[in-house]
DNA sequence: GAATACTATAGTTTGTAGTGCAATAGTGTT
DNA sequence: AACACTATTGCACTACAAACTATAGTATTC
């Protein structure tokens, strides 16, 4: 799955799960742009990642491992730490 | 210090310890874009992201826990694991 | 002096906001 | 069940700012 995909289905995921609408996120997006962010019709800045993950209330990390998680089956969340300490890690 | 500034000094960073050059990017992205970006001029989409971190050979979110870690000082990554973890584990 | 990096400029694409209305999902009533 | 009622979301359209590309020139650095 590719990482748009995987961050809409993410970010509907943790909004439902907090009972949190797609108008309460007015404040700091349109609500149009949710729902297309929501069905993968467009891709968000890294920027606009921060603001959506404030209104959740989670860390931006959250929202973009959950999308990694996803995008990339069979991975669990220890093996993407591993992954990413190997990484940066080496040089 | 701000997301776009944090990413910035990231890509800048783990590029030339890598030891690629700006011009690698080109069959990614544009090469001013690329300077663009490390000026902390521009803030790229998701997408391109994980564009860039292909060519640094690095999993994208290891570049991103780079940028969230220059960002929020006094943090360190497995502090910075642990608060992702509680974050995804708690509805 | 040839790579490499920085900068300016102009053009194209796309992220983002705003408005309005149709469609759907719940929720409760009788 | 079926109905009305409400909250929520999908969707089409317009408009603007910003992301992104392309070209070219200038400065660095090796």
């Amino acid at each position: 799955m590719d990482t748009r995909t995987a961050f809409a289905k993410s970010l509907k995921e943790l909004r439902t799960i907090r009972g949190v609408t797609q108008e309460d996120f007015s404040n700091v997006s349109s609500r149009t742009y949710i729902s297309m962010i929501e069905r993968g019709l467009r891709c968000p800045t890294l920027e606009k990642v921060d603001e959506f993950a404030q209104v959740l209330g989670v860390h931006p990390l959250a929202l973009l491992c959950l999308t990694y998680l996803r995008a990339e089956e069979h991975e669990n969340l220890d093996r993407l730490f591993g992954r990413i300490k190997a990484d940066l890690g080496r040089p």
